[in-house]
DNA sequence: AACGCTTTGTAACAAATTGTCACGAAGACC
DNA sequence: GGTCTTCGTGACAATTTGTTACAAAGCGTT
């Protein structure tokens, strides 16, 4: 139920009903994060943490038994990156495994803003920022995660469905025009300087890419 | 109140209502942590401690009246492993806890303030101070909370969830304002040097995030 | 080139989220 | 008691996001 649920929001997911089969599945391949749950056949939750921890520092968000706040703690302590009381809804668990990764991503302790650059683009990740030809130039949220998604590789595609899930995040209904209208929305902010052609080209079918023209250049300063 | 909570999070938890009792029972068995509050009858919190320094080297934390900044310094001089202003939010209270169970337990010494900075500002735990640009301002506690929790990773997007669940101790219902309201109140406070745009920026249906412009660094010291 | 069929663009509107004012409740303190 | 501060709630405005509807553009087949 779970792994059709996540599916559904862009997870690739693989299941393994036994705790010391787990842990030789997580450690063999790198998964972005380890839902455990507390109480399995074949080890104990904890241990299977604990040997996870010995060699890795993968994510785990940890399912616990309800109200068991001890569970809670030692799981915390252990090193879990969050925990959930059972049971939970879909929706809570979503909103936490997205919320341990986000934490993941750019590491916690990496403090250097983030810049990423091409043409005359330049957008800061830790101030939230734009600037287009040294122009500052307002985004909404959704048209932000746009930018930044395709300015991580520039002048490369980026598929609709990428787009959808990294900044809408989830994943298109048939009908979902709501990406035409942020990337449509976004464009016009672009051109706001009258620039050439539009800076986001549509690959008919497949997705957007950021048309780069000089040189360019993804930088961490 | 606090017997329950903490009972909840696997704690056994005494109780007396009184210094001079009280400091006859911390002597009698050996306790792992003495929660001790400055004022009480029969004897007064200090004096309580003091006696019980004479003795034994009891993990010690002091409730102290809020922004009794006297009361703090002479609790930790005497000999107290941490103190808590009231009024408090019981996660944070939990959270000393733990911290002084843990320090105790590795042998580590006695309490480190640990400062959190950003752009300007700087944001000591220990002495729940805030200086913006080395100007000292007044914040609340849900305030203050907000944040520290901001601080603690700045330039980065922190949920409403998290900050919810960290700050206010509870979990977000559907119409809860209150987070809005204390960001609102936040905001306003820290605008007071009429800076740039807001420090703390909206990302619309995840949370919020700290805008960091220049350098910044998080350090213990 | 003309015709279908599909995909994308965008205007216009509807819904959801967030900001903040104003007020009341609860507690601390005198 | 009274006063002060902090916190939470309802109301309403502003902004952002999603949807509907239709126009425009792309692509393949005749």
């Amino acid at each position: 139920m779970l792994v059709e649920y996540l599916g559904r929001y862009g997870f690739r997911v693989a299941t393994v009903h036994r705790g010391d089969t787990g842990l030789k599945e997580a450690l063999k391949k790198p998964y972005a994060l380890i839902l455990l749950d507390v109480m399995l056949p074949g080890m104990e939750g904890f241990e299977v943490l604990r040997r996870i921890r010995a060699v890795s520092s993968t994510n785990v968000l940890l399912l616990t038994a309800r109200g068991d706040d001890v569970d809670r703690i030692v799981g915390l302590e252990i090193g879990a990156d969050d925990y959930l009381p059972k049971p939970f809804n879909p929706r809570e668990l979503l909103a936490r495994i997205r919320a341990v990764l986000r934490r993941s991503k750019s590491g916690e302790t990496a403090l250097e803003p983030t810049l990423l650059r091409a043409d005359g683009l330049e957008l800061n990740t830790a101030a939230r920022t734009v600037l287009q030809n040294g122009q500052r130039i307002y985004l909404t949220d959704v048209e932000f995660g746009l930018l930044e998604s395709l300015l991580h590789a520039p002048g490369k595609v980026v598929t609709r469905e990428e787009l959808a899930e990294n900044v809408l995040g989830r994943k298109l209904h048939p009908f979902d025009r709501s990406l035409d209208m942020h990337i449509s929305r976004l464009r016009r902010k672009l051109s706001g300087t009258g620039m050439e052609d539009d800076r986001v080209k549509t690959i008919r079918g497949t997705g957007y890419q950021l048309v780069v023209h000089s040189g360019l250049s993804a930088t961490r300063d």
